[in-house]
DNA sequence: TTACCTATCCAAAACGTTTCGGATGGGTGG
DNA sequence: CCACCCATCCGAAACGTTTTGGATAGGTAA
């Protein structure tokens, strides 16, 4: 037994032991056919009773990949929880694996910008492609990891330039479009969109859905009240909702553009005594968890954002495997009609 | 100019710009004192202006350290939905952040065991620290990790040894302690405690808290009635909660393991159209977001599983920086009084 | 002047891996 | 017997960083 001084399980320590070269050990454990097939199995033996496991620095070293995808979490100031980072990282980690890849989180923290991170991230070299979520209408970590040649692939869009790189997108101009449709068939003239006042794409992809539909359908008199609201601020919401809940010719039915609002609308229905759906229609989307269970059941619209992750994984590990060309993906959402929607009451339509 | 033959933002571009060697450059921005203070003025001016950000594999090569903390998600068989994952990685990785650490998350794949994705994370060196969830009775990577001396932490812990290691648990002893007793000073004699069929601690620990409570209390005449199911089996828990429902000396109170089993508790009731809190009292835990939306409103206890996970990056982080002192920490869940708890029925008291 | 000290810098080794370009030796065809 | 080929193996370079152990030059003390 020759002394080992190395550390245990390196290729050093592997070679030694075989009274083989190290690149002959590496050779045989990467299946090269250069090597003789006792060898070979002498070799791959030996690795799996010590265990070994190369070591990632090294490798990372000298091939130029990590094996890791990157995904910067979208900072929070406000104790806001997105109801779906769980089920998208899930999806991302699960497709990641399949092919061997690991998912590299990292925050951006209190003292730095999310593009210092980014770039960070990047120039180091840790990972090997980019996942980007919460896409604004333009949106300079696209521009800079375009101009980087880095793989990457957005969740979401941004307004120009969509030919040019991957993303996939959930079909938010089709599902408004859809419960809006659904809203005009039923009989509701007076429309309320509930939508944010930040500079999200999905924000733009939503309404204009709804603007589509509208304008597409063969009906008149058909009035459309849009307010934008803080995100994060419950309150200016619940105010503005029970303004517009109150005022004379209160809308017949809501378009809120995430659950969460919807959830404020029915909060302030419940306020006001009015009943959900014979007084008022309301229609979110996402399908948190909380849709299910709040009377009487949000009628919304699922993204399975655990398959969407998913394929988000999947798409942009083809991109680094080679083939480079950019892929788009619009997945369409789908209703889960819940009991948050009906007929408008017949004493409006006649009024 | 020289021409440079280098990786753009490599140090040896950087010593070749400035007319200096890559020692001096890397102890510069070191700041190491055996410098000019003028050279180093120079150095850090550059490496500025270049976007100079050092190669991760470079100098995890020779320090031995990644700056990754490892988390191995759950592997989920079924679609089953953690509905704390997001806050929990979250929270962690905000933690990390803080101190300069990135997150690795990895799931294992349908092709291995996690026991595999464990020993290869760690023995490729690719993370200075692990974090471990889901913690069963006896767990095989507490005992791995803990014979291969690497940094962990778990969150939960297992039966035996437990000062051995660092961990961070919600007091769940307490909480389910503080709930029975809750439900005895309001009158109820006859409880039910649903519970899972899984060797997990947090079961044993809750369901301690229970018996613990009743036996404590100065009350005679007090039933527990204690049913353990498949988590993953809605319609097991359902067809037991019908049966417990419907039988003749049916409990006055549910105590849930989960939230989740508390909602499948107020579905049956409301089948059976037992009123809550009138008819049953339903107390859960976890305070997941259809809690409060859910009528009359679940009472439960929250864990903040985002602080939670904080924590336990920042224990971790400690533990790396030189004490190696284990350090057990249990925070105690406070109480969410909602709506699905009240005093017991005269009826029955008489009864 | 000489020996020593200090401030400033650097060459080279080391980390563990992959890969390029041979080297070695036995067998084959002429 | 010679030239060649093939199968098998290996030395050395390279990746980018940190760190050890000096080297150099100028100043200071004797």
């Amino acid at each position: 037994m020759i002394p080992n001084k190395h550390r245990k399980g390196s290729l050093k320590a592997l070679a030694q032991e075989l009274d083989l070269s190290i690149t002959t050990v590496s050779r045989a454990l990467a299946g090269y056919s250069d090597v003789a097939a006792a060898t070979q199995k002498r070799v791959i033996e030996a690795a799996a009773r010590i265990n070994y496991v190369p070591n990632s620095a090294g490798k990372m070293l000298v091939t130029g990949r990590s094996g890791f995808i990157g995904l910067t979490l979208p900072l929070m100031d406000e104790p806001f929880r997105d109801p779906f980072l769980g089920d998208f990282i899930a999806g991302l980690s699960e497709s990641l694996a399949e092919r061997g890849y690991d998912l590299l989180i990292n925050t951006v923290a209190p003292s730095q910008t999310e593009m210092q991170v980014l770039q960070r991230t990047v120039e180091s070299g840790r990972v090997d492609g980019i996942v980007l979520t919460r896409i604004t209408e333009t949106d300079e970590r696209v521009d800079f990891l375009r101009a980087r040649q880095i793989p990457f692939i957005t969740h979401g869009r941004t307004l120009e330039d969509q030919s040019q790189y991957s993303w996939i997108d959930t079909d938010g101009e089709h599902a408004f479009s859809h419960a809006t449709q659904l809203l005009l068939a039923l009989g509701h003239r007076r429309l309320a969109l509930l939508s944010i006042n930040e500079h999200m794409m999905f924000r733009q992809v939503r309404e204009q859905g709804v603007a589509t539909a509208i304008a597409n359908a063969n009906v008149a008199d058909v009035s459309l009240t849009t307010k934008h609201c803080n995100r994060f601020d419950s309150e200016g919401y619940l105010s503005v909702i029970r303004k517009l809940l109150t005022s004379k010719k209160r809308p017949t039915a809501c378009l809120a553009l995430t659950d969460e609002i919807a959830l404020h609308v029915l909060q302030v229905a419940s306020e006001l005594n009015l009943s959900i759906p014979e007084d008022l229609s309301v229609i979110g989307f996402g399908n948190i968890p909380q849709a299910a269970v709040v009377p009487p059941g949000l009628t919304t619209f699922d993204q399975s954002t655990r398959d969407t992750a998913s394929q988000i994984g999947e798409v942009l590990l083809n991109s680094i495997g080679g083939k480079t060309v950019s892929q788009q993906q619009l997945i369409r959402p789908f209703l889960v009609s819940r009991g948050s929607h009906a007929e408008v009451p017949s004493h409006i339509t006649s009024a």
